[in-house]
DNA sequence: ATATTCATGGAAAACGATTTCCGAAGCATG
DNA sequence: CATGCTTCGGAAATCGTTTTCCATGAATAT
């Protein structure tokens, strides 16, 4: 395998010297990064980024940690979206990422995560979705022991930096155009998870809406469940409802039971899953475009780690109407 | 950093000593085994897996290949299958793994690619669903280089193993299943794309069953593509047809054009996909196990990186027809 | 001309494992 | 008792980087 060490042989120039030039170093003269560079394309070098991570601790080397909790359809497809915006950001930006699943984490004590992380000479961190309750994620982001960006969870310090979108906004925004659309006085609300960061974001929307247009507003816990939802609305649902959802499943499994029950009233979600094209009917939906929102977790994760502070982004969202033509592909 | 030199310290044995206990191997006293395995326990410890992928050139890393090419949603439940499965044998097997799209190696020469591969200590791959025209993919497997696993692709040499389903007999199978329950003596067969091993393995399994079966037998070229498959069944599809797809995507496309036209006639599909529980209508297809398959192409790539020569796996497939309440959670 | 700075490049020590080789016991054999 | 074989444990080299610190010589100041 062709080695710094060729390249400095190659170049007539040390070790030393390569490994500045190819970091950007400065007290390298011109002359000598030419050579350096020149040598690196004749043997068509590449740095070993494992080695590299060892030696100083630093290099890049980041993972990504999903929540699997609920597994659904929905949710392998935004997964998916994120695991393909970070990696595809990372390679850009010359980061490695590995991939770790929650399950992987469970029952681990802080500790233990800590050195597992280090084991693999980890120094960042995306959290995806990560719930209000997790005592272990908590305390690690508290401990500012490495660069952390988390993803819907509003946790901000010194090490890490939270990306979202504005989800109270959303919330109030698209039940809002979903009331103009069809009038209505009556809400059925079904809301996510009890410990979920973006689910309490998501119902006070909805309750400020409510209050501001003097709606009456029943609401129900969903567990963002397709199933759930379904039944829920089997039994709270009356004709007069609008039924808005925390999540696109949910708005799947309530639209299908208003179907059965031969109410054709709006039904309303949140995400802008592709499964929404197949729902039956159109509904208004929030799209949060999360291979975009990936992507700029990493970027943010590459500012951490070049020294910046940890700080909140808002990215933006978009009211859509989904139909099958628009997930046809 | 707790190091194994801690370790060996708080023993009372060199650091090869512990080394050896660590991996398994001989020439250790059963006495030395119990004092380090106590240290171990004592201090916590854990390996640094990125010193000793350095070190060994041989310490499981490995990198799952996935071919993006087609994003669609069902693409998505598939690939998140498969990077599930990987990664959560993977981590069972004390493996590393990365994740790499087909995007980040396209127009790069086999040296390049190696170079990439190298400068990760990268020792093994599990490459899914790769073409036949993939000529770098080939020829890195030729160069028996690495440790491979294929999914879905016939290539086997002393260094690597493929594994799938039997894709002709399930065709085979899946549209003999709907013939018998819904009489019909014409086809209309939307094959898969041109330079697919599982397209072309799928299609003479349709073919097979025609020739048996003295059917009429129309092939059109879907692409994996739901909107082509739409496309070619509103334009070849009569009302005596029977539609049999090469996937489910393309199955989808086919009952929605169907149903557009007013034509009530069996489609069937290949994959077992959740979106098949949205189609509208049930329909027989082919349920692969994908992350099943993945679990298996990890140990089976662990099997080559612990010496074993490559070989050929078979797994099964089940026969189902996906109906809404099935794929509900 | 001498002293002082500064830019530049190199030598060498990490990083945390693996692995080769070698020496010291321990034991049986002749 | 000397010899040869095992068994076991340790010293040291190695993997490919990064990074610290030092030496050199040129440039500047005195």
């Amino acid at each position: 395998m062709v080695s710094i060490k060729d390249v400095a042989k190659q170049a007539g120039v040390a070790i030393s010297t390569v490994s500045k030039v190819l970091n950007g170093y400065p007290n390298v003269s011109e002359e000598t990064k030419k050579k350096v560079n020149q040598a690196v394309e004749e043997l068509n070098f590449v740095p070993n980024t494992v080695a590299a991570a060892l030696s100083s601790k630093q290099s890049g080397r980041v993972a990504m940690l999903l929540n699997l909790g609920n597994i659904s359809q929905a949710v392998d497809e935004i997964h998916m979206q994120y695991i393909a915006g970070t990696i595809g950001r990372a390679v850009e930006l010359n980061l490695d990422v590995i991939t770790i699943f929650d399950s992987m984490l469970k029952s681990k004590s802080l500790d233990e995560v800590v050195r597992y992380l280090r084991s693999q000479s980890i120094t960042g961190l995306i959290i995806f979705g990560m719930s209000k309750e997790d005592r272990v994620l908590h305390r690690l982001i508290d401990a500012q022991l490495f660069k952390i960006v988390t993803v819907d969870a509003p946790l901000v310090n010194l090490c890490s930096s939270a990306i979202w979108i504005d989800q109270e906004a959303a919330q109030y925004a698209v039940a809002k155009k979903t009331l103009k659309e069809n009038a209505g006085k009556s809400i059925l609300y079904l809301a996510g998870k009890k410990n979920g960061y973006v689910s309490a974001e998501r119902l006070k929307g909805m309750q400020r809406l409510a209050e501001e247009e003097g709606l009456s507003l029943l609401v129900r816990n969903g567990e963002f469940s397709e199933r759930l939802a379904r039944e829920l609305t089997f039994r709270y649902a009356r004709k007069k409802n609008i039924v808005v959802c925390a999540s696109d499943m949910m708005a799947i499994g309530a639209m299908r039971a208003l179907m059965d029950m031969d109410i054709f009233r709006p039904v309303c979600g949140f995400d802008g899953i592709t499964l929404m094209g197949y729902a039956g009917k159109q509904m208004n939906t929030v799209r949060q475009d999360f291979a975009r929102i990936a992507s700029k977790a990493v970027e943010e994760l590459k500012r951490l780690l070049d020294g910046g502070e940890g700080r909140q982004i808002v990215l933006d969202y978009e009211l859509v109407r989904m139909k099958y033509e628009d997930v046809l592909i």
